[in-house]
Order: C-alpha cells, then sequence, then structure tokens
DNA sequence: TCGGCGCTTGAATCGACGT
DNA sequence: AACGTCGATTCAAGCGCCG
C-alpha cells in the first residue's frame, strides 16, 4: 500500500501525525495557518507559561515540518499580529527559523486606503480603542530549507503599469511582472464565513502553491497540519496537486470533507 | 539660555548629543530611521560580530531617547527589511522593546497590484532574483513608555467606504474613519532622490506626528536622532512643532538645512 | 484597613456587509 | 436607505490576594 494516505485528512495531532504517516522528504509545500492556543495540556504542570509551551509546541511542529518537507520543498506559515501581543508572530516565526531559513517575508494586506487616489478596498476590521490602529494585515513567512529554492514569481505575476516596459527586457516578453511581497486579498465577507469559518482565503493557498513553482515533483503532495475548514487542501485540488492534511476537530473534519467534495 | 537647542541640527553623535544637549522628558514625538551601519569603531575588537555590536548599539540609543521622551511621548522608527537578512528589523525592534513598549506596528506599502481592480500604484522596484519577491514594505514601530498613549487617528482618518456609516455614531460627525496600519506612500522618485537622498518621504513623518496628537504640549518638540536630509524636521516645521536632531555626517547636515531653508 | 497588583468578566464599540 | 449583525475585538470594573 504505497502512497495510500494521498488526499486524506486525518483526524489526529498533526505531530504524532507526520511522523506515523508521512515519509522523510515526501511533501513539496506546506501551507497552514496554525491555531492560536490549543494543542497543549496546560492541566498539570504548565499552568503558569502558556505562551512559552505554546511557542515550544510550535517549534517541534516545525521539526516535524522539516522531516516531511522536500529539500527543495517550501513551507508558508501564516499568522495574524494583535496589537496586545507584542511580538507574537515574530516569536513564532523564530521558533520555525531554528530548523529553516526565513527566504521571504509576504505581507498580506486586508484592507487600505489611498484617499488621494480614491482608492478604499476591503473589509475594514473595526477596533474600539484609542491606542490601537484597526489591523488589516498578517503575515506569511516563506521558510525553506536552505534560502535557495527557486520560485516560479510570474505564476502570480501582475500586468505592468506601464505597459512600455513590455519587451523591454529579454525576461519581459508578456505584460506580467513580479507581484512584490505585497498581497492584497480581502476579508472573507460575513456571509463566506458562515458557510466556511477559514482561517485564510482558499486564494491565498492557491497563490503560495504557485508561487512555489507547480512544475517541481510528481507527486506534487501539498500538506497543512492545521487543516482547519480544508482551505489548503481546496486549493491543492484546484491546482490538480495532491494534500494531506490532520485536525484534531471532528467538526471541522466534517466541514473540510463536505467543501472537498462539493468542489 | 533656557532652550536655545531648539530648531537646531547638531554635527554630534546622537547619544552623546541627546545626552548633552537634551533635559529629561523634554521631547514628545521621535520619528527616526536609523542607518543600517554606522556608529561602531569595528577595528578594535568587534570585527567578528558587527550586527550584534550594531544591536547593542540601538539598544543604547533606545536607551537614549526613553530619558528624553515625554512619559506621554511616543517613538516613531522606520525599518526596512533586506530578504536576505532574516528578522534584521524585529530584531532591531526588540532592543527598543527592552526600554519601550510596541504600541502598534504600522506597515508602510510603497507599491501594490490588485489585478482584479486594475489597480497599479506605487514605484516597482524590479529585485533580480529567482527566489527573493520584490520587497515593497517597511515598518514602522510605534513606541511608547507604557503603551497606552492615545492617539488622533481621524487626524488622519480617510473617507469611509460606506457613506450610510456617517452620522450613524455620535463620533462619525464626519466622512472621516480611521486609517488602520497600512499605510500607502509611495517612493520618492528617481529624481526626487536626486534633489533629496532622503530615507524616508516627509510624508511620513507628518502622518506619524499627526498620529500621535499635535494638540498635546507646549512647546511640542519633535526629534530625529538621525536626522539624515532632514525629513523629520522638515515635517515638524510644516506642522508648526519644533525639531531637534543630530547627524555625524557634514554633507547631509548641509542638504537638511538647505532643504528647511527653502520651505 | 487600605491600596496596588493580576486576572476574569461583561459591556461597549467600530465599519463593512447584508437584508 | 436604514438598521441589525459580527468580531482569533478592546476596555474598565470588579474581585481576590498580598503587603
Amino acid at each position: 500500500m504505497k502512497n495510500n494516505w494521498l488526499d486524506t485528512i486525518f483526524q489526529m495531532d498533526c505531530i504524532k501525525g507526520m511522523n506515523a504517516v508521512l515519509p522523510e522528504k515526501s511533501i513539496e509545500v506546506i501551507v497552514t495557518s496554525p491555531p492560536y492556543n490549543i494543542g497543549i495540556d496546560y492541566s498539570v504542570y504548565h499552568d503558569k507559561q502558556p505562551f512559552k509551551d505554546y511557542l515550544q509546541w510550535m517549534g517541534d511542529v516545525a521539526q516535524a515540518c522539516y522531516r516531511v518537507l522536500n529539500d527543495k520543498g517550501s513551507l508558508f506559515l501564516n499568522l495574524g499580529d494583535k496589537p496586545s501581543d507584542e511580538f507574537r508572530a515574530f516569536k513564532i516565526a523564530q521558533e520555525f527559523a531554528r530548523f529553516f531559513k526565513l527566504q521571504n517575508t509576504i505581507h498580506w494586506v486586508k484592507s487600505i486606503a489611498i484617499p488621494e487616489k480614491k482608492i478604499n478596498i476591503g473589509h475594514y476590521k473595526p477596533v474600539n480603542s484609542e491606542r490601537y490602529l484597526n489591523n488589516s494585515h498578517e503575515y506569511i513567512f516563506h521558510f525553506t530549507k536552505k534560502g535557495d529554492v527557486i520560485l516560479d514569481k510570474l505564476a502570480i505575476g501582475v500586468p505592468y503599469a506601464d505597459k512600455s516596459n513590455i519587451g523591454r527586457w529579454k525576461h519581459a516578453k508578456q505584460d506580467l511582472r513580479g507581484r512584490g511581497n505585497q498581497w492584497f486579498i480581502p476579508y472573507e465577507t460575513v456571509q463566506e464565513k458562515k458557510a466556511h469559518p477559514a482561517a485564510f482565503p482558499v486564494k491565498l493557498a492557491e497563490m503560495c502553491i504557485k508561487l512555489h513553482g507547480l512544475q517541481k515533483k510528481e507527486p506534487f503532495i501539498v500538506l497543512d497540519p492545521f487543516m482547519g475548514s480544508g482551505s489548503t487542501a481546496l486549493a491543492a485540488k484546484k491546482l490538480g496537486c495532491h494534500y494531506v492534511g490532520f485536525e484534531i476537530d471532528p467538526q471541522y473534519l466534517q466541514l473540510a470533507q463536505q467543501r472537498l467534495e462539493k468542489q
């Protein structure tokens, strides 16, 4: 029974799951958005330092990811920020940096206003505070093993603003330039959330996979250790890749499977 | 001679300068963009660990800033990112966090493309690399002493997307909502840079000062320990505030003074 | 007994979206 | 057009603990 774990979401803890189910270096791309505060049993010893334990747990996840990722693979780690929670995203990213190299930092822009240009796009998330600015940003840290993975930047390219640049350089054969590290993707709206309370949009996962490059391996397998409602699996399926994932919560698991069937 | 240092840029090292010239708690707002690699004498002992020394030096700067800043003052720290330089901005910010609280993280968006909406704004900075995305982002870390400084969010507000919100709440008297933490400010163009090779746009410094709130103190003094070509001083002057700063390089100092006279 | 903490808890709040 | 909904919200009051 070779690869009988392909296109499966397992209801188990992701660290145990990855170690038990996935062979070394079998995964080409990991896209994930870890949950904020679960996965640790605080009941006995650790009740005083939950965040420190959470960090260590994240380090363990990173290590397990390292084992299963291909040497030329990519790991995309989505992390939000809370103004009241200093450097949270950064500290988690540093745990991953114990094993991986941070090759790119992508900024997911959910909302931006440019009054001068009459631009005012995206869902604006209210914050009731006189000291904190409304946060409309999340990080996507791009980790690789050596920091030298070749990317397919034009796969998620955008048209040139100045069309005279087309044909100006030998690589500029089409009206397509790299997108840069600022990615605008709007919030899911309330209604969309009701149907699929996804941690991040399918489109975001799609962009990560395409940026890594689709033509690299066979079989091309995308992993999400925290599958949640299945956005990563959906993106992989849409792009013709295999997926595999783990999710403890049976309700989320069911939701993910429903979304996959529908698609 | 009281306050004879107002509206002055001193040609000296900023740590020595701040300690010598500025009284405790005399400054209301600090806006600064530290240089990348100067300020340390590598010649004798430290040749093996330049970045570590740079970090320590940044910590010393932070400490000197802490002394001169008002208890309800704000420090805006602008830091760029290099993809090849892992977590550089965060590590510097953490040095400041030894003394200050990180109250907000602002993202300076220099360029963003949203092909779906045919939006493609800002100067696109080409990068010849197959592994690194084009970086069009810098951080502005907002530090305060206790993390509880009240801001004037509407001073840099933007119009509502949904006008039916105007008048809906008692504070919403005008078509103005908070801007959030994503600030679009375009690159200075090459031509502008030739005239004033500024580390950051005057507009950015203006927005920081206005966000802190202009009605807070008299005299309202804005400090930049690394004055460079004088953007912070220019912004302060434009807004009717006093400025003070330090700059080692005589050529930059001269440039800053020229820009201030012109304005 | 009073006051200053840390933690918990409920109230208030914002702006876009949907009806 | 007006208004109810919703948030990996924030904020301040309240309680218990300790000096």
